[in-house]
DNA sequence: GGGCCGTCATACCGGGCGGGTATCGCACCA
DNA sequence: TGGTGCGATACCCGCCCGGTATGACGGCCC
């Protein structure tokens, strides 16, 4: 199977539809058409039912759209990291020297963060470190696809699977209230309680395509954004302990009993062979 | 880049020669040749050094056999995965009901294995499981390519990485001796004293390639062949605490002190969408 | 219910590229 | 200095990918 069958395919699939595929392809639907065919046929199995409305996917439909996205990242990964190989390595000695690159999302774990890279500039042997912060939820696929060598995850929150990983900070989370009000003064609350606090709706994450749930709540994309709203009395919002340091006037805090302790980490490609993740992950250890 | 592209360059990166790399594609050395030019071209990269006898390997070419390997993996695990899909679903409604395929090394855990299949093929809507009994460290790979669902896998000797997984079992290595052996009345020996007894050379276990390392030992192929050969005075052998099971007379036991334990896990991709993996590995925990 | 629309399949054509054979350039070696 | 072994180059052919034009078919609306 070529890579250019399975890209195609799993446009389709996402598409449920060959004319938009096709344009999202860049080619016509004619030949988009055949090559599913074609693929089909090969593999001795019907992967999409053809309706009047476009196409729907059968099961082995739904397993090749599954592992085939996978395998898709891996030929990605393969394809940049021998891109940053070369110039990074300096093909005959130019220049560019070694680098890694390092992934987060914007404005979470900024203490951890900054305290790894403080001591691993320290170390010696150690290579430039790329920061490449993100909205979350593209942290994992970015690590699958090659363009981060090593990120810093938190769970539940992050698809950690597959991956090698250290862990570094374990903390609960916390009700971020605007000050004043009713609640704020409770010793904790629950998850349930906190998601049903009449006028306070809490904001929206994005899902990893970067669509946004239904619901009543902001979407959220920034978080001082957020944090102002529920300063306004607009909303409410839960975070990890280590967010507490970023709060201004305005806000109360109250821990969560029942919520799920968030474990920040650091991962990377099980068969890493950068000598830069390597440092970091020894590094990021020590802490 | 295409996977035909991928599988040129492991040939001709594995053989170290175009002409052998050819041969073993099937195809003539020009158009490998040129292939591999291309894929240069278009990564920017120089991927191989000519020499007069063959080529050998850039950095950034090791980088892309590493990571062109894993992605070569990745879409032969979605090709068989897909056929697999249709022809265990029955395309049709037609006939074959779903299965899934556990792989284990041949004469390894057979106690821990037959608990397993026993106790999964008594839950309800229990499918199938093929069981594929492969020579040591053959698992992996089969895991990584599709050609299994799910697989019994020994810490620390497979490689476990980028799978997820449940402990089965933990246990004590112990060193087999001929019975009346010098040692055989220790209490415990140590590993560099079991590697190294006059006369009793060990096994030699094959790589992941099938090649045996080199040294005087015997290349392990059945353990009851070798079992036969400790018992004749030729060999020792360091098996794990679960074999003694299957132990006969002419042979003697002794506890190692440092050799690591042994754990016995169940293993599966951690993608993985399939029922049949999911029942077994509730069942698997359960134990 | 008949025309119309949307969607995918088929028919057909042209060009690019992958693959083959023949040959060259080159380094080592006897 | 000819021989040998290896990869690169030159050149040709045929397949297959991609394009345009058109067909088949189910819904939908008036």
């Amino acid at each position: 199977m070529e890579t250019r069958e399975l890209r195609y395919f799993v446009a389709v699939a996402e598409e449920g539809h060959f004319g938009r595929a096709a344009e999202r392809l860049g080619i016509a639907q004619p030949p988009l058409s055949r090559a599913i065919a074609q693929l089909e046929r090969r593999l001795g199995a019907d992967l999409l039912v053809r309706t009047h409305r476009g196409a729907t996917l059968t099961e082995a439909g739904e397993t090749l759209l599954h592992e085939g996205r996978a395998a898709l990242a891996a030929v990605e990964a393969a394809e940049r990291r021998t891109r940053r190989t070369v110039e990074t390595a300096g093909a005959g000695g130019s220049g560019g020297r070694p680098s890694v690159v390092l992934t987060a999302k914007a404005g979470a774990s900024s203490e951890v963060i900054a305290k790894l890279l403080d001591a691993y500039a320290a170390e010696p042997g150690a290579v430039e470190v790329d920061l490449v912060l993100c909205p979350p939820a593209q942290q994992s696929p970015m690590l699958r696809d090659g363009r981060a060598d090593v990120a810093i995850l938190h769970q539940p929150f992050d698809d950690v699977s597959g991956f090698d990983l250290e862990v570094l900070l374990v903390e609960e989370q916390l009700l971020i209230l605007p000050a004043g009000h009713a609640l704020s003064t409770r010793r904790s609350v629950t998850v349930a309680e906190a998601s049903s606090i009449p006028g306070l709706p809490l904001p929206r994450w994005p899902r990893v395509d970067g669509s946004y749930p239904e619901g009543p709540g902001p979407e959220l994309r920034d978080l001082t954004q957020v944090l102002q709203l529920v300063r306004l009395g607009r909303a409410a919002i839960v975070l990890p302990d280590s967010a507490r340091a970023n709060l201004r006037d305005g806000l109360a805090v109250v821990p969560l009993s029942d919520a799920p302790r968030v474990t920040t980490v650091i991962a990377w490609p099980p068969h890493s062979r950068s000598a830069g993740v390597a440092g970091l992950v020894r590094t990021a250890t020590r802490l």
